[in-house]
DNA sequence: TGCGATTTTAAGCATTTTTTAAGTTTTTTG
DNA sequence: CAAAAAACTTAAAAAATGCTTAAAATCGCA
């Protein structure tokens, strides 16, 4: 799963990140609220966490304010204190659950099981971005350039999946590694290189226009060539 | 069905409700035996799963107590331990059946459609995907492929069931192995593989068009060859 | 108890996947 | 522009996964 943190307690949204890491997800933080709006209006994400009191833009305002916008990424509202009026507002103001702090891994986790369910149910069999499709049922990779069509093994697919879930955004070695090979894996740089690597030869397999760029010293990205 | 769960431990009471409520049963919980004794007196259920070792009032007694009083309803009684006595004991006080911890859901399943099928519901009795027929009366596999049958035995029945519960979709071996062997067996991976060797000779003796599709890493899925 | 059926286990084999490492190429930087 | 750093590509080694059997263990029943 993909998922934001809108958090600007640095030890807490560590705490956030590893608690997610750890189950491989893809994380992003951030560290105020208008940074967190603008992250969210991307729509990219099946969760957000967001506290309420955050520097520049509250909690209450940049949920209020995705519901404008008919962005309806399940939120998961964070609080200092557990007063009711508090609560009545965020759920108001368009969040799905509320959780104050201190709180238990265990029940960050349960709760963002609950939110994600609800939207999902429906188990995503297919993955599609531009000419591309990523079929999650075979493996297989196909473009609408060509009748072609190729097996992928499971890390090439799941790290295709990150890119298909995340288009045109820059992703880093390092969240393909946690994502991919997990949160204390003793992957390296050249893992994910050689992988990135069998994947190009493959989207140019089935014809596709679609390429994985790479930003040196940021990471890749998937998005149209030239 | 209406069905009655007397059982003190919750985790297993809850695996069992589970269970039963999937298949759209309406079931009642209670977690001790004078308890599970006065509800069974109201005569309401159409199968009582009784646990031996109760707070109040032990499995046996409370079957005894029963029949006393004249109520038929089939009872399933569950022990942690297969010894004989308890077995032995466990009849005599009038059970209709027995069943030892662990089990799994399949199994439980399957007992319970033969101690209710007496009393004459309908149950389901064949399952058919494309050219495939399995005949659940008499465990048997036939293709309209060919005129050829041939017997599965339970487990082969199960896992084959299992698959034309979901044609085309993937299932993970960790999923068999809960759902054949139960949800803390100590069955391993080999145990999946062989069964879908097993049944994929089968597939392959009455001529069917299918095949059991392995996907690396990911599981297997029951569809038409090519 | 003993027999046949069922289930489990284990080992060998084949295949695929993953890792590793070394040689290139490309980009950055002083 | 040269040197260093980063990224790319490959082949080959290593590891893992899955398949198939036969044999052992277990179960169910007469």
């Amino acid at each position: 799963m993909n998922i934001l943190i809108v958090e600007d307690e640095k030890r807490l949204a560590d705490a956030l990140s590893h608690i997610l890491l750890e189950q491989k997800n893809m994380v992003d933080v951030v560290h105020d609220g208008a940074d967190g709006l603008a992250y969210a209006e991307s729509g990219i994400y099946d969760c957000i966490i967001l506290d309420v009191m955050l520097p520049s833009m509250n909690g209450f305002d940049v949920c209020l304010e995705l519901r404008r916008k008919k962005i309806m990424t399940p939120v998961l509202m964070l609080t200092a204190k557990d007063t009711i009026t508090d609560k009545v507002k965020g759920l108001d103001a368009g969040a799905d659950d509320y959780m104050t702090k201190p709180f238990s891994p265990e029940e960050l986790l349960a709760r963002l099981r609950v939110l994600t369910r609800r939207r999902g149910e429906v188990i995503l069999d297919e993955m599609s971005y531009k000419d591309i499709t990523l079929h999650l049922d075979s493996s297989t990779l196909s473009s609408s350039k060509s009748d072609k069509r190729i097996h992928l093994n499971f890390k090439e697919c799941e790290m295709l999946k990150a890119f298909l879930s995340k288009p045109n955004v820059i992703i880093s070695k390092q969240d393909l590694i946690v994502k991919i090979w997990g949160y204390d894996s003793d992957a390296g740089d050249n893992n994910v290189e050689a992988y990135i690597s069998f994947i190009r030869k493959k989207l140019t397999f089935v014809g596709s226009q679609l390429e994985i760029q790479s930003i040196k010293k940021l990471g890749y990205k998937l998005s149209m060539k030239q």
